[in-house]
DNA sequence: CCCCTAGGTGCAGTGACTATAACTGTACAG
DNA sequence: CTGTACAGTTATAGTCACTGCACCTAGGGG
């Protein structure tokens, strides 16, 4: 057992990335909704069988790792600064798990395929749902992290940061490139809604 | 014409409540997911065609109107006092929409049906599809009511509020649900999740 | 060299959703 | 009262996402 992966796993991760770049190119072109799934196998060479043992769902082949997402969260929970209240900690989850990338600049990551991702509802209501599905883990590490939080008030924070973040997020982008921008613009635009997602509240108190 | 609706239109009203009586029903009986769309026309007795003729989707025979739910928002945001900063008014309309109900007294239509709604992934996840889909009406009135707002901003405000609030409660209904909770606990759990997803902010600034 | 296993394949099936064209009762004009 | 336009419904026949199953083949361990 090395580090080096037998050529049986090297083999399954290249049908992964074939279908990857295939679904990358074919939507680009066409628009999620006008590809097929059996069309994206046929792309990358391999039966249309295989493309849902590498994938839950169509969308799946566009959105990376879903543990991504919540592995970055968990683990921005975990490196807290104690001094932090729970708000302030999920939020940088929050950004942790939106930007979360398979390697390098995060942000640039999603800002290149945020036309993929935001492009389509049905890509983006699975994402959402994802983010969702990894709420349970969330507020687990949450709890570890306050223990004196109320289970139900642990979850209605994070489910409020967290969603609020990604609704912020998702409405953003999807403005930035009905308007046609560019990565840049993608970019800034989710540093912009992210930092109103997490700022919150009202200015002072009346 | 009188206020009184002629035949046609009240045949229709009937085949559609046929049908939601028919599925919350078998939904009650089965869940979501062991019960087909083809079932619940059966049971209502209209064709398979019918059905989707009167809902855009499955799911969406559970879930009422989906211009409920947008038209609360906004009119809680015009209804606005004029005091408030957006994020306020828009805490206000998030609750509006949330528990928007067909009549009577909203809470109750949401903590009686809230099994229904919340037992299954698929029927939730169109719902946070929907309220997301509202974003875009629902920034407009916020403009109209804040004329200075950038675009932007307004559309990370309501985004971060909406799906803040929606996350939050969703998170919360699961969670007393799965733990055997009743109508009352699921009421007094969305006031909680509404409370704690509308104060936001860390206390003061960072 | 052999055997076990995991990735991949082919096939047949389920179920959501749709396009199309036809049918039926209602409304309404004349 | 009658002809006609049309909305709601229906039957038919799809498309497509996704799954279960039996099978095949190649990797990798012994």
């Amino acid at each position: 057992m090395t580090g080096e992966l037998g050529r049986r796993e090297r083999k399954k991760r290249q049908t992964r990335e074939a279908l990857i770049r295939a679904a990358n190119r074919l939507v680009a072109e066409r628009g999620f909704d006008e590809v097929t799934a059996a069309e994206i196998a046929e792309a990358a060479d391999v039966s249309p069988r295989t493309f849902f043992l590498h994938f839950d769902a169509k969308e799946d082949v566009l959105l990376g790792d879903a543990r991504l997402n919540t592995d970055a969260g968990i683990a921005a929970i975990e490196a807290r600064d104690p001094a932090d209240p729970p708000r302030t900690t999920l939020a940088h989850a929050a950004a942790a798990m939106i930007a979360s990338a398979p390697s390098g600049d995060a942000l640039s990551w999603l800002g290149a395929r945020a036309r993929l991702i935001f492009g389509s509802e049905q890509v983006r209501a699975r994402l959402m749902q994802r983010l969702l599905a990894g709420q349970e883990e969330l507020t687990e590490a949450l709890r570890r992290a306050y223990p004196d939080l109320d289970g139900l008030e642990a979850r209605a924070l994070v489910g409020s940061v967290i969603g609020g973040a990604t609704f912020a997020v998702g409405s953003v982008v999807v403005a930035v490139l009905d308007d046609g921008g560019d990565e840049d613009r993608v970019r800034d635009a989710i540093r912009l809604a992210l930092q109103i997602a997490t700022q919150s509240g009202p200015p002072r108190t009346p």
